[in-house]
DNA sequence: TAATAAGTTGCACGCACTGCAAGTTTGACC
DNA sequence: GGTCAAACTTGCAGTGCGTGCAACTTATTA
């Protein structure tokens, strides 16, 4: 089968395909966003793209990866920038940037209103953001750890700044008025600075660990 | 139906609740163990604890959750905690009180090392756990925004705290001879003071979010 | 144009999960 | 003890997801 994105020579092959694809994350956005997520077959979003069922899953695993319609250049990106970025330059600023990065992208798609609000408001969606999410977390703590040579705080910069996304996210389609790079930003510098200075566990009443 | 934990008079029909429910979380870890979470059929679990498989859904929406097996008087428990706490108490503070709490438990019955490990182990286990954690972790940054008045920081504490739990567990899988709890606390403090105190978005290069 | 690789499709299958309409057990009240 | 309703279990039928396999069709290469 070998369904992968080489960048190498596009052919009518390659073409064909990227066309199915968009048309498969389409149809399953559409449908989704007209009868509810839980509401769509991949039956009916197969019929919608014109090919089989069995075509559909050649191209995702899940149901759910196709309303997802997530973009895998973004992954290769924030590595890249993980790479080739200045040793002095601060990871979590580093992750500031890549998650700007990203925002902006879907924000000028005008992506971000209909997919984000769809996600946001399904937990099965969610969930299978974050499990996809989790493959890139993973990657992106191993090159974080790697640079600054402490696993723990690589990992913990990566997920709390995931965490920091997710909050954003839910907190953005609370008040949707207030613009979320704004929200984002002071989620970013709470976990910069210590989200609770106060910190003091007791360690008289609290030693049997 | 009404399969509830109702602690008022402990009749046999609780008890035999209790038992059944017990017996199925039992039978699905262990299954599991055996043969690997994915391998595990939930007529498999239903024949060992000797119940349908139509009751088995009954006590199960999902058949991992019969494999995390989680206690729900845990969230109950950390619910209660938050109302009850002097209001002096830093926020991050009754958080790692919580975990910890839960945490003695789960090594005293001995269920940590191998429970743990299947989860971290298995992205689906994990996926699931993250999906009822979730339903947990909305009732504590509610609880706690009411607290501190503060949405944005109240999410962002409770969240941030589940993500070094993972964080924990993880590394705790990859060198188990340190004890989690140890990991656990670096992971809470480096939360506390902040992951990153070198955060400098730089307004320049990145104004047009 | 022939040979090969890459994609597509239908089919059969296993498994998760649900609603419904029985049954059976339990607890409460007389 | 007997009666009754509520709680719980069960089987059955059905939907839908996801996979392996064996054709079949289309693009590529020589």
């Amino acid at each position: 089968m070998e369904i992968e994105d080489n960048a190498a020579p596009p052919g009518r092959r390659e073409r064909k395909k990227r066309e199915t694809r968009a048309a498969l994350t389409a149809a399953a956005l559409r449908l989704a966003l007209e009868k509810g997520p839980d509401n769509v077959t991949v039956e009916e979003i197969s019929e919608a793209a014109d090919v089989s069922v069995r075509t559909f899953f050649n191209y995702f695993s899940h149901k759910e990866h196709a309303i997802l319609g997530r973009n895998p250049e973004h992954l290769a990106r924030a590595l890249e920038r993980f790479r080739s970025a200045p040793a002095e330059q601060s990871p979590l600023t580093m992750m500031w940037l890549i998650i700007h990065d990203v925002l902006r992208e879907l924000i000028s798609e005008g992506e971000l209103s209909r997919r984000g609000e769809l996600i946001m408001g399904n937990p099965n969606l969610l969930y299978h953001l974050m499990l996809s999410s989790f493959d890139d977390e993973r990657q992106l703590s191993a090159a974080l750890a790697e640079r600054i040579g402490d696993p723990l705080r690589a990992m913990l910069i990566v997920s709390t700044a995931g965490a920091a996304c997710r909050v954003a996210m839910e907190l953005h389609k609370q008040t949707p008025d207030r613009p979320i790079g704004e929200v984002l930003d002071r989620a970013f510098q709470l976990l910069a600075q210590g989200v609770d200075p106060a910190f003091a566990p007791d360690p008289d009443t609290q030693k049997g660990s």
